[in-house]
DNA sequence: CCCATTTCTTAACCTGGGTTATTGTAAATG
DNA sequence: CATTTACAATAACCCAGGTTAAGAAATGGG
């Protein structure tokens, strides 16, 4: 069962009982988002967190002139919702939707606190993965800032490998901050533009 | 005593008795960083998260031309470290050092770990606090991604307005993204160059 | 109080990456 | 299988912000 994936997940940081697991999994809501289908809109508050299962989700800000900003990509394995709107229960200004067909578990952030309370070794879980969320935030902020385009698109080849032939490529200018027609530049004239 | 200030931050969150303030008390080490001192050097391991009690203290990194980029500005109230290396125990990239002469309390990622086992709470705490700071990271990064310099330095101007006086602006500049000449024609010059 | 160092400003010129537009092509959709 | 719709490539021109340089102002240590 595909929950098995999940618990994989946890494992690696945390030992659960059988009781333990069968208590979490009542917690958790299974859910199919068809391709270009949306988790979480604009305005909405995110009253989940999701574990992708399989597939692939995106969360994106669009900013005043209608450009979309990638923050994240969800392949399987990874947890993705907007932070800010879940632990604040406002209004986010993040959208999430499916890249293909995906498989998630969702959390509420309502039934999270309750199983933090009720299995202290989640609240451990969750901290750890905010932890190195965090650390990849941060790094993803230092590249953006000390490094050029090129350099950042070699990272993402990366730190997203299954993903590269797997998705448009404006989705991968959108993720490393430039405009795809300047990453379609990168890739084939590479750099010359300038006689012989 | 200036131990209050860090127990304040704590009562935000959680509620600790007076023994386990204590008990809190006796894995942190107080100590002062004078100006232009460093608490972390590339290379080495970040073995503590520092909580500032007064002064401030500033994370960067430095890119292969030798400019140096902040992360973090930690003014009163405010825990700084490097996240990788502290839960990695692996090498830094970044440093951390001293804009004014500092009070923190530091505590040792072998300490902070015991503590999450006597006391669930701090565990509670921190992952709280972690969750804050990846809403922010993320936060600039879209800030990064979507708006001009001068946006983000308006944005500067009201996250850390007691700093805007107090530090250089050169420093100002490595943390919104631009080299100190460009602020200084931002502020001054303002728009025009062309004729009139 | 003075000299040295660091910081700030200004200005002329440069470039990485953006903008706009066109054309070709591959997927969805009917 | 025709037709919309979305994606990629290329190219000419443009601009926000970088680079270099050099003088003015502030800071700081002896």
């Amino acid at each position: 069962m595909s929950l098995q994936k999940l618990i994989g997940s946890l494992q690696k940081h945390i030992a659960l009982s059988a009781q333990e697991q069968e208590l979490l999994s009542d917690f958790l809501v299974f859910k199919i988002i068809k391709k270009r289908q949306f988790l979480l809109h604009e305005g909405q508050i995110a009253r989940e967190v999701a574990f992708v299962v399989s597939g692939c989700l995106r969360s994106y800000s669009i900013d005043q002139n209608g450009f979309e900003h990638i923050l994240q990509f969800a392949p399987t394995g990874w947890w993705i919702t907007d932070m800010y709107s879940f632990i604040s229960q406002q209004q986010t200004h993040l959208t999430i939707d499916a890249l293909m067909d995906t498989e998630v578990y969702l959390l509420s952030r309502e039934n999270q606190l309750i199983l933090f309370d009720k299995i202290p070794k989640l609240e451990r879980y969750f901290r750890i993965v905010t932890e190195n969320s965090l650390v990849g935030s941060r790094q993803r902020l230092i590249d953006n800032l000390s490094l050029t385009a090129s350099q950042r698109y070699g990272i993402f080849c990366n730190t997203y490998p299954t993903l590269i032939h797997d998705i448009p490529q404006k989705l991968i200018a959108a993720y490393i901050g430039v405009t795809p027609e300047f990453l379609s530049k990168l890739k084939n004239g590479g750099a010359k533009t300038k006689k012989s």
